[in-house]
DNA sequence: AGCGGAACGG
DNA sequence: CCGTTCCGCT
C-alpha cells in the first residue's frame, strides 16, 4: 500500500501552541523501501541501524541511531563529526544538531540542554560516555551498541530459520534469567565457527549471571588511558590510510564515514555479514595487551551442519572513527549548500511492547511516598 | 558546560 | 522503555 512511508506529526501537535509546525516531511535519510538487507548507501550502517526497530527495547527512532545518522553523513560534518578516538564524536553545533534532532522527532523545542539529558542517559546504559574535558564530546561505546541491537540473532534466526529468542540485554536486563543467550550454535552457523581459538570458553557477555560486563570505567577499548592499541592484522583494505587504532576491528557498522571517502572506494558488491567479520575478531584478537575481557559469543560446541568455506574472506572495510583529523581531505567544502532533511517520519504511530530491563543501575531511592 | 533527579507522556 | 521537560547543583 503506501509506498512511502510518510509519516507527519499529524494529530495533535505535542506542543502547546507553537506557531511553527512541524514540518516533518520527509527527508530522509535512508531506508528505501525495497532494499536488501544489507547494502552501502554511500556508508552504511548494518541496517540494524537504519531501522528503528531494530532496538529491542524501543521502536521509535533512538537517540544515538539518530546520532549514528548524522555521523554518517557527510553533510553534517559541520554540525556534528567523529573526532578523536575511536568511537568518539564531537558535536561542533549543539543548536543544529538539537534542532534536527527536533525535526526528527517533532519537537520543535528541543535544545541542546534537552538533548544532552537523553544523552545522559545513555551513560548509565553504556552506550555512551562522555569524554571529560572536551567540549560537546562523547564517545559511543560500540560494543555496547552492537550487542545491544543484536544484529546478529536477528540475522542469524533468518538465516537459520530458527526460532531463536533474542535476548537483547545481556547485561542489563533480560529479566529472564535462565533466558539462555542465544544458541552458540546458531551463531556459529552464521559465522561459520571463526574458531578464534575459542578455549570453550563461554560467552561471559551473555552471562545473566554475570551480567554487568566488564564495560567500567576503562572500557576494553575506549579507554582512553591506554590507546596504544594494536593495530587489526591485515585486514584493512585496500585504504592505505588505515584507522588509527581500534582494539579490534569491530566496527559496528561497516564501512566508515569517516574522513571523505572517495566513491571509488566502495565496492559494487556489499559485505556478507558484518558481524561475521567483527565476531571473527573480537577482543580476543588483544595482540597481547588487550583486555579481551569478552569473547563474544563464540560457541564452544563445534558447529556441526552448516558450515561455510570462508566467512571473512572479504575484507572488512571498516573505517569509522578515527583521528582522522590528519586527513587532508578533510576540509574540503565541495558539499554545496544542501539540504535540511531529516526526518523521516515516524512521528506518528507508535506500538509498544516492552521487554527486558537492562538497565537499572541504581536502586532509587523511594521517593514516591509509598516507600517506607 | 555538564550532571542527574523527578514528573510526565507516548 | 525512551526520551522530554524542568530544574537545582557543581
Amino acid at each position: 500500500m503506501a509506498g512511502t512511508g510518510t509519516g507527519e506529526c499529524e494529530g495533535g501537535e505535542s506542543q502547546p501552541g507553537s506557531t511553527m509546525d512541524c514540518s516533518c516531511v520527509s527527508d530522509l535519510l535512508f531506508a528505501p523501501p525495497a532494499l536488501p538487507a544489507l547494502w552501502t548507501p554511500g556508508f552504511a550502517f548494518p541496517d540494524w541501524a537504519y531501522k528503528p526497530e531494530s532496538s529491542p527495547g524501543s521502536r521509535q527512532i533512538q537517540l544515538w541511531h539518530f546520532i549514528l545518522e548524522l555521523l554518517q553523513k557527510e553533510e553534517y560534518q559541520g554540525v556534528i563529526a567523529w573526532q578523536g578516538d575511536y568511537g568518539e564524536f564531537v558535536i561542533k553545533d549543539p543548536d543544529e544538531v538539537a534542532r534536527l534532532w527536533g525535526i526528527r522527532k517533532c519537537k520543535p523545542h528541543m535544545n541542546y540542554d534537552k538533548l544532552s539529558r537523553a544523552l545522559r542517559y545513555y551513560y548509565n546504559k553504556r552506550i555512551l560516555h562522555k569524554t571529560k574535558g572536551k567540549r560537546f564530546t562523547y564517545k559511543f561505546n560500540f560494543s555496547k551498541v552492537v550487542l545491544v541491537n543484536y544484529p546478529l540473532l536477528d540475522v542469524a534466526a533468518a538465516a537459520t530459520g530458527s526460532p531463536l529468542l533474542l535476548t537483547p540485554g545481556p547485561f542489563g536486563g533480560t529479566p529472564g534469567p535462565d533466558a539462555p543467550p542465544i544458541t552458540p550454535e546458531t551463531l556459529q552457523t552464521l559465522f561459520s565457527a571463526p574458531r578464534l581459538g575459542e578455549p570453550g570458553a563461554r560467552t561471559p557477555l551473555f552471562t545473566p549471571e554475570t551480567d554487568k560486563l566488564r564495560l567500567d570505567s576503562p572500557f576494553p577499548f575506549l579507554g582512553s588511558g591506554a590507546t596504544g592499541y594494536s593495530k587489526p592484522p591485515g585486514l584493512l583494505g585496500p585504504y592505505g590510510r588505515a584507522f588509527p587504532e581500534y582494539p579490534w576491528n569491530f566496527n559496528p557498522y561497516l564501512t566508515g564515514p569517516f574522513p571523505k571517502l572517495p566513491p571509488s572506494l566502495y565496492p559494487p558488491h556489499f559485505y556478507p555479514n558484518p558481524l561475521a567479520s567483527s565476531l571473527g575478531h573480537l577482543p580476543s584478537a588483544g595482540a597481547g595487551g588487550g583486555p579481551a575481557t569478552a569473547p563474544l559469543l563464540v560457541t564452544t560446541g563445534e558447529g556441526p551442519g552448516t558450515e561455510r568455506p570462508s566467512g571473512l574472506a572479504m575484507a572488512p572495510r571498516l573505517a569509522l572513527p578515527g583521528t582522522g583529523g590528519p586527513e587532508a581531505t578533510l576540509g574540503g567544502k565541495d558539499s554545496d549548500s544542501e539540504l535540511e532533511i531529516t526526518d523521516v517520519s515516524g512521528c506518528s504511530s507508535d506500538s509498544e511492547g516492552d521487554e527486558g530491563s537492562p538497565a537499572p543501575p541504581k536502586a532509587k531511592a523511594g521517593k514516591g511516598g509509598t516507600g517506607s
